[in-house]
Parts: C-alpha cells; sequence; structure tokens
DNA sequence: ATCTCAAATCTTGCATATTGTATCCTCGCC
DNA sequence: GGCGAGGATACAATATGCAAGATTTGAGAT
C-alpha cells in the first residue's frame, strides 16, 4: 500500500495509539482500506512512523469495535460483512436509532432543530454526482444531531458501534436518485416530529428509514451477483 | 491486594492477553476488585504472572467494553457508575433484551424451552440466604438461553456490553425475596410466552422485567443515602 | 502550623529485543 | 513424478528497557 493512511491534517491526538487507532479507523470506514485486507502491524507502524506497540493497541481497539478481524497468531484483517451481517446489523440500527429519535423528539432543543433544518438545506443541495462522500457526511452529521439529542452517552456508543461500517456498504445507497430524495424527506419529517416533539411519531420514521436503507443495500448487494461477502 | 486475581481453575485460555482479560474482568464482574480502585500494571503484571504487555492489552479491551475507565497517562480504574448511569443503562438493555425476547420466541428450539424450564426450576430452589452468587448466576444463565435463541451475534455483543456490570450494583436486588418471587414469576411466564412463540408478550414481559429491576435498583440505591457514586 | 515549591519516586507510554508458532518451500524418499 | 518430513521464513505474542509525565513527600519560609 502506498501510503494511503496518510492524510494531510495534522494529528491532533494526544497519545499515538489514539492517533493511530483514528487513523486507521478512518482509512477503513472511508474505504481506503478495503475489507479483507490484511493488516500487518510493522506495515502499518512503518507507515504511521511508529513502533509496533501502539498500533497493536490501535487494533485491538478496533478489534473490539467491530471494524478489524484479527484471527489468533495470524494477524489482523479489515472486517468483511456478509449480507445475513448487514441484514441483522441494520435491523439493530434501527431498533437503536428509532429508540433515539424517541428520546430526540421530547429532549432536543430549539438550536438542535435549527441544526437539523440546516443539514436538510444543505443535504436538498447536494447532487450525487458531486462527491458521494459529502452525501454520506451530511447524513451522518443530521443522523448524529439526533443521537446526541437523545443524550445517552451509552446509547450514543451503542449506536457507533452499529453504524461504523465500511463506506463500501452504504455507498451504494446514494448511487440512486429517488433514494436520496426519499431520505431527503424523511430527514424532512422527522425534523418536523422532532419540532412539534411527537416521540411515537419519530421513532416511528427513523425506524422506517433505516429499513428501507437495508432494504436498498441489501437488494443492491444481491443484485451485484451472489457474492455474499464483499 | 492479596492475590485475590488468581482462583483455582487453571487457565485454559491460550493467549496470556485473553487470560488476563477474562480473569480481571471476572474480578471486576463478582467484585473482588472494587469499583474505583486503581488498577496498576505493573501489580497486576505480578499477580497474573506476565509482563506488563499483555495486561495493558487487557486493560485495553476492559475499557472499550467499558468495566475500566483510563485516564492518559493516569492509569486505569474499575469503573463506577453514577445512578443516572445506571438508569440510562437499564433502559437500553430493557430495549436491547426486549428484542431479543421478540427475535427468540419465534426462533427458539424446543431443546432452549427446556433449558429455559430446568432454570426455572433451580432458580425456585435456591435460597437468598444460600448464597446471592448462584442466584445471580442462574439468572444470567435464564437470560442468556435467550439471548443465544435470538441468534444475532451482534445483539449479543451489545447486551453484553450494557449488562456486564459490576456485581455491586446488582447484588441489591436480590437481597429482598419478593423480589426474587417476583423475577421468578417473569422467568415462568418469559419461559411460557417462548414455548407458545408470542413474540410480542415475550418482549412485553422482558422489557417489564428488565424495568422493574430498574427500579428497584434505584431505590435501593437511594434510600441508600445521596452518595450517588459507589 | 500551614502553605509552597521542588526533588524523588512511581507509573505510564513507547520502543526494541526475544521467543514462539504457523506457513511455505525445498529436498529427499517413495 | 508426487508426497511427506524438516528446515527456513514471516509474523504475531510477550518481555524488557528507557524516557516522559504525574504524584507525593519533605524542607523551608511565612
Amino acid at each position: 500500500m502506498g501510503n494511503i493512511l496518510v492524510e494531510g491534517h495534522a494529528p491532533i491526538s494526544r497519545s499515538a495509539s489514539e492517533g493511530a487507532c483514528e487513523v486507521i479507523r478512518a482509512a477503513i470506514v472511508d474505504g481506503r482500506l478495503a475489507p479483507g485486507l490484511r493488516l500487518k502491524e510493522e506495515e502499518l507502524a512503518r507507515e504511521l512512523g511508529m513502533s509496533r506497540t501502539p498500533v497493536r493497541e490501535a487494533l485491538l481497539i478496533l478489534q473490539s469495535e467491530g471494524l478489524v478481524e484479527s484471527i489468533p497468531r495470524r494477524g489482523a484483517t479489515v472486517r468483511t460483512y456478509a449480507v445475513d451481517d448487514l441484514d441483522d446489523t441494520y435491523q439493530l440500527r434501527a431498533l437503536l436509532e428509532g429508540y433515539a429519535a424517541r428520546r430526540a423528539a421530547s429532549r432536543i432543543s430549539a438550536g438542535d432543530v435549527a441544526r437539523l433544518e440546516e443539514s436538510c438545506d444543505r443535504f436538498d443541495r447536494l447532487r450525487p454526482a458531486d462527491d458521494l462522500l459529502d452525501l454520506v457526511k451530511e447524513n451522518l452529521f443530521f443522523h448524529n444531531v439526533i443521537l446526541d439529542a437523545a443524550d445517552s452517552v451509552r446509547l450514543h456508543g451503542l449506536v457507533r458501534k452499529v453504524i461504523e461500517i465500511p463506506l463500501v456498504y452504504k455507498s451504494f445507497y446514494w448511487y440512486s436518485p429517488e433514494q436520496k430524495l426519499i431520505s431527503q424527506h424523511y430527514h424532512r419529517q422527522l425534523t418536523r416530529a422532532m419540532r412539534v416533539g411527537d416521540a411515537e411519531r419519530a421513532e416511528l420514521i427513523m425506524k422506517e428509514h433505516v429499513l428501507e436503507a437495508r432494504d436498498f443495500l441489501l437488494m443492491q448487494l444481491q443484485s451485484a451477483d451472489g457474492r455474499g461477502a464483499a
């Protein structure tokens, strides 16, 4: 690998381990490190300009986050997901994010509602043709505001654990302009439910929103032929 | 600490890190390592008969599991829970275990139903006076069977992350014979719902079961005076 | 007697060395 | 010519060593 890890921005993090963890996580999530790729400690250490120890620690953390699989004595690889797994994951995500939306609806501040509306506006203006990553990020931002408004550190952690999945498995979604429109709609509806504090409705919409994303994703993956694991 | 870590049974685990992890986790969960206690790498390493490296890795894993807190350059401590935190945790547990019960009801095998019934029988025979730990473990076993029957690795992982809380915070529950009777009842009802495959009912009962546990626990903690964090 | 500042000590964080194990390759044997 | 044993190799797992940072303790001053 040709030093795809080191990006422009300076390493803000205090400890080398955390730095390594962030860099590797980012690389996995946005696809620079492809699922299934072998992660050799020494190689990563060399690229990151540190010794193997902090790399080991980073891999350990990523493993417990579920982004990395590690076979004893054989090293670590970027986790691959089977279709079943994705199904499972998205159902959990629907459950948890639905709950988050319900909680958020009765706690959210006016400021956060405004933030949601701004996000919707930005979302409207984005074109899939422009940059897929922007869409993904805006979507993430929207969901994050709700998650924060739910005001439960534990819930936040759990959801993160469930939604942090390599981009490969997500970007399919946004290729379709109709899907983007539908998401736009759901985001607007969610924002409305939040504004008026309708918790039940918020939960319902969020669940459906996530489950539709799952359906679409699974459809894409299946039609992209029978190879379940990517 | 006077070697409270090394228990009788031989270390089955292959790697030293995993072994350390299991031993320390067990010690935390069943209270031999009290919440708030400082965990010094060298001390643990000495007691476990290994070097600091695997201990470090174990602590890292336990940290991501939420059982230990670690301040950079200041070391790790056994995590303490505030009352708010417990509330939060139990609500999530209700959500997740409720979902698990729902899934399990429509998938569970006859063998697992039998296992649930046996667990109920054993539970009936236990007296709080005997050994609190037995009660806690039997309860854990019951919930685990359902969790397994839900047949979702991810869900299992999430629940584990949420229910693995030092025993200190749980044992209160069983001090009261009435609470034990009520739990017994819910376990029986859950088993019945599982047997007939009533998913909605199973979810409902499980949620109520967990939420009542929360209520009782919070009541106990609050009446045990205002010291929220133990 | 108490407060403050500094040195000594303790502890973590990272690096490097060593060991152990699994895989692969090669050479000899069948 | 194919197959298996033994060695070479690559890599992870653990140990050890060293430096930087935090905490504590003690001496001096107020």
